[in-house]
RNA sequence: GGACGCUUAGCUCAGCUGGUUCAGAGCGCCGCCCUUACAAGGCGGAGGUCGUAGGUUCGAUCCCUACAGCGUCCACCA
């Protein structure tokens, strides 16, 4: 057994680790009748992205997750992938074309898409390499990519279905439209926020008339698309110009004045000027009134030859200007004042949304819905924290259908195929669809030019990455799958079109048990969600690129270490709260990383000075020998193991990564180990001896199980020096399950009188600056029925812990003269030090104690002198007030003569 | 406009089903110590009327209501 160094390394553990678990296979799963499945899919990360803390988060979540299974006896099957993200992904290869001085459309699009083919090729797998560096345990054999092959033939096949069901529409809608993409956005991928424009105030003449109306708009620039005027039916002040013909200025074209009681009469002049090309609203309120539909603006954002002469190919904010100074020139320009407002844009590129006429496709979302919705207020897939619940049904109550064309080349081409003569259908293959068509081989066939949402290939990922539609076993097996864990930025976006895919596309496939799926809990994709924090820096700020405030993880990951990085950031993300990060958080993963490690080291140390080269057989813990402090540990580690159980249970992760630190840096290091000196060093038999080793070895291991989901490459590392089992590895060893025998209050109620006797002796050295290495004599009285016993036997803990060299039983009336003294559990202790202690500082000591117990006491006894508390709290409350009382008087009592007794 | 979250020690936060010495942890701070696993460590200590005001209850950091401050999401009036 090589050395072990003093402290971790680690960096070189993890390098040599990770391959190890790749080569031999422990990450993956295959189709196991005997055993349970426990799936998870990744939220696939984009291809152009770079691993950010969100993904440590996430992913080490994820990790725990399935290692925690996996040690379970589950067939743990953990999918990861990418995902193509069209737009993200089109942008940074059409910005290396602009460096080089060409774009795609000089390019054309079958040699682009080779292009960012090759571009993926190269950095496509950024990420999921860096993820191994964090130690996850996903099963590569398994990876996905939205664009594979398979993948590829499930969106088709979706996407046919959904149109031959009727369920996907082409349609001319507006559309929220970048102008820099130049393609229409989801509803979702818009981003609304603030920003301070102008309400321009705008004299638009009735004809025939000396009346004019005045109107304010914010975007006079879509004017030049103005149909009509609109203002509320009840309003009176309008009422006369219902169907009179209005003259549009700068352009004079005649535009009639309707009603309709969208209108909000309070707001501004309360009448509304019309355009239903630029405005969502507009558009719906044209539709009711057959207004005529003109745009104005061109796919670039630019005005368009529909415009005066003057106005055409400017850009639309451009126009803006001139139209002003135009409406101000011509006398129609009333006022312009500062108007702050919410408007859209691209989640991209930040540009402002232009609302956009045109045709695409859409989802019907509200068949889909309604069962997703379900399943949800079922509770067969359930939200951590359950808040979210809300949003999702608030979501899919309101739900509005899904526009998933974008006009982009990278991506899944739609599947719609065109005749001559402008009949259209979808289509697996060019062969179906001329089939369907009914078409010639010959005749010419055009596909349509648009490719899908990136979020339509995203939304069948807990299936498509099994087979799907192929009825492959792997589906069979693993789809449900169990916990889905990403952030709830995606709850929309992803998490809720899975539920309808999952639900709509699995329905009828063989499940489980080779039946056609018909319920509920075996169409679901998932039954957990887990939303994840946010991880912002240390001043609460998102983390940015532009801020600078975010770092790289595998900088981290080199610093600390991966486990360090793990530990750090599951103790500090709670169940649905942000969290605040900066690197040198991670010094308390590393650092516990290091105490371990030299936990082990000690352990290890012992094992060869007491057992020689002998292995050691760490199946089971010896049951010879046993004293309190083994008893104590094996109910603190069972305890501790209970209540890992049921924090992962309840997906408390952070509470689990508290117990385990707990438990193994102050139970088991501050006190077991020290405690284990003393018979390590100690005069017992060889055997005797051997079995304390082999149990603390024994304790030591269960530890490192339970903490291996969380620090994998460290607890591996330090499980193989325990075990000299060179086949095994600790990923694939039972995870530790509680055995309630060991769990033994009476036994924890003995170590703690030991535990206080000996804090009580710190404090008093402590307070009475002794120094830590004299020797201390300790005079005890112990009360009738007191645990002076337990104390006395256990004497050598005291002496190595406290450094007390004797320890005697005295009467009441020996009592010392010049002593420092303590009550602990009705024993009261005497440290007799004449000449040495500084009186003022015991007696200052002394008095604090007083005062804290006599608090105490006050509250105790301000409860019971309550009539209305004994009589109706439970009777085992009142039972242990009193109990408590009894003992605060005693203690005092005893505190406040050996004050009197310290003299003057 | 609607929904939700947060407010506890100097800082960052736990405290889940009201009563255990319930007021905690980590960091920081003060004092002592390189005690043969660990100074990335050990021991001791200081520090909080649990945002404010009410209410429920024998009893509230915890449940309810209102308010204040911070934050998030959804919708959106030109």
């Amino acid at each position: 057994m090589p050395e072990l160094s003093k402290t971790y390394n680690p960096a070189e553990v993890e390098d040599r680790w990770y391959p190890e678990w790749e080569t031999r296979g422990l990450f993956h799963a295959k189709v196991n009748s005997e055993k349970k499945p426990y799936t998870i899919v990744i939220p696939p990360p984009n291809i152009t992205g770079i691993l950010h803390l969100g993904h440590i988060l996430n992913n080490t979540i994820q990790d725990v997750f399935v290692r925690w299974k996996r040690m379970q006896g589950f067939e743990a099957c953990w999918i990861p992938g990418t995902d193509h993200a069209g737009i993200a992904t089109q942008n940074v290869v059409e910005k290396a074309l602009a460096k080089e001085g060409t774009d795609r459309h000089k390019l054309g699009r079958e040699k682009f898409v080779k292009r960012v083919w090759e571009w993926k090729d190269i950095y496509g797998d950024t990420i999921i390499r860096q993820l191994r560096k964090l130690g996850v345990s996903c099963d590569w054999q398994r990876e996905r990519f939205t664009m594979d092959e398979g993948l590829s033939t499930a969106v088709r096949e979706v996407f046919v279905r959904l149109f031959d069901k009727g369920l996907v529409y082409r349609g001319k809608y507006i559309v929220n439209w970048c102008t820099f993409h130049r393609t229409a956005l989801s509803d979702d991928e818009v981003e609304h926020g603030q920003t301070n424009g102008k309400l321009y105030h705008i004299r638009y003449p009735i004809e025939g008339t000396k009346d004019s109306v005045v109107i304010a708009t914010t975007r006079p620039e879509t004017m030049l698309g103005d149909t009509a005027l609109c203002f509320h039916p009840k309003d009176e002040r309008y009422r006369h110009l219902n169907g009179k013909q209005a003259t549009l200025p700068l352009v004079g074209r005649r535009i009639p004045v309707i009603a309709d009681d969208y209108i909000d009469s309070s707001f501004g002049t309360g009448i509304m000027k019309v355009t239903p090309a630029h405005d969502t609203n507009d558009f719906l309120l044209g539709q009711r009134h057959n207004l005529q539909q003109i745009s104005v603006i061109n796919e670039a954002g630019q005005m368009n030859e529909l415009v005066p002469k003057h106005y055409e190919g400017l850009d639309r904010f451009e126009c803006r200007k001139r139209i002003a100074q135009d409406l101000e020139a011509q006398g129609f320009l009333v006022k312009v004042e500062e108007y702050p407002h919410n408007i859209g844009r691209c989640y991209r590129c930040n540009t402002i949304i232009e609302p956009y006429l045109s045709d695409q496709w859409f989802v019907r979302m509200k068949p889909l819905a309604k069962p997703a919705l379900k399943v949800v207020q079922d509770g067969v897939v359930r939200f951590h924290p359950d808040r979210w619940t809300k949003v999702y049904e608030h979501w899919m109550d309101n739900i509005r259908d899904w526009c998933i064309s974008r006009q982009l080349w990278w991506g899944h081409r739609i599947p719609v195929y065109y005749a001559p003569d402008g009949t259209y259908t979808a289509a697996r293959s060019e062969e179906e669809a001329r089939t369907k068509l009914g078409i010639a081989p010959e005749m010419p066939l055009r596909q349509d030019d648009d490719v899908l949402d990136t979020w339509f290939s995203a939304w069948l990922w807990p299936f498509s990455t099994l087979g799907w539609p192929g009825d492959t076993k792997d589906l069979r097996y693993f789809n449900p799958t169990d916990t889905l864990v990403t952030g709830p930025d995606i709850i929309f976006f992803w998490v809720a079109r899975m539920v309808m895919a999952n639900i709509e596309f699995m329905k009828g496939m063989p499940g489980r048990d080779g039946k056609p799926r018909q319920k509920d809990k075996d169409l679901v994709p998932f039954r957990d969600v887990y939303m994840t924090s946010i991880i912002r820096d240390d001043q609460g700020r998102k983390m940015s690129k532009s801020l600078g405030n975010s770092p790289d993880p595998i900088d981290v990951i080199r610093e600390y270490g991966a486990d360090a990085l793990r530990f750090t950031i599951t103790y500090l993300a709670p169940l649905g709260q942000d969290v605040l990060f900066s690197t040198d958080k991670c010094e308390m993963g590393r650092n516990f990383a290091n105490k371990i490690w030299n936990a082990g080291r000690f352990l290890l140390l012992n094992k060869k000075e007491i057992c020689g080269e002998e292995a050691l057989d760490l199946s089971a813990h010896s049951a010879e020998h046993l004293d309190l402090a083994d008893r104590w540990i094996l109910s603190r580690l069972n305890t501790a193991t209970d209540d890992i159980h049921n924090a992962l249970t309840k997906f408390q992760i952070n509470d689990a990564t508290k117990i385990l630190y707990g438990f193994l840096w102050h139970d088991f290091c501050d006190w077991y180990v020290e405690l284990v000196k003393t018979r390590f060093y100690g005069d017992e038999s060889p055997e005797a001896k051997k079995a304390v080793v082999q149990r603390a070895l024994w304790v030591f291991d269960q530890a490192l199980r339970l903490l291996h989901p969380f620090m994998p490459f460290i607890t591996e590392e330090l499980w193989q020096h325990l075990t000299d089992r060179k086949d095994a590895s600790i990923v694939r060893i039972n995870f530790p399950s509680s055995e309630k025998r060991h769990i033994d209050r009476k036994t924890e109620q003995d170590m703690e009188i030991v535990q206080n006797v000996i804090n009580a002796l710190r404090n008093i050295r402590g307070e009475n600056n002794i120094q830590p290495s004299r020797d201390i004599e300790l005079q005890i009285i112990v009360p009738k029925g007191g645990k002076g016993d337990t104390l006395q036997s256990y004497e050598r803990y005291l002496q190595k812990l406290a450094r007390v060299t004797k320890l005697t039983r005295i009467k009441n009336s020996a009592k010392p003269k010049v002593a420092a003294s303590a009550v602990v559990n009705g024993i009261e202790l005497f440290v007799p030090l004449e000449g040495l202690i500084d009186m003022g500082a015991e007696r200052n000591r002394l008095e604090k104690e007083i005062q804290r117990i006599q608090q105490m006491l006050e509250g105790i006894e301000k409860k019971l002198g309550n009539p209305q508390f004994t009589a109706r709290a439970p009777k085992d409350v009142v039972e242990k007030e009193r109990e408590k009382q009894n003992a605060f008087k005693v203690n005092l009592e005893k505190l406040k003569e050996n004050l009197g007794g310290l003299g003057k």
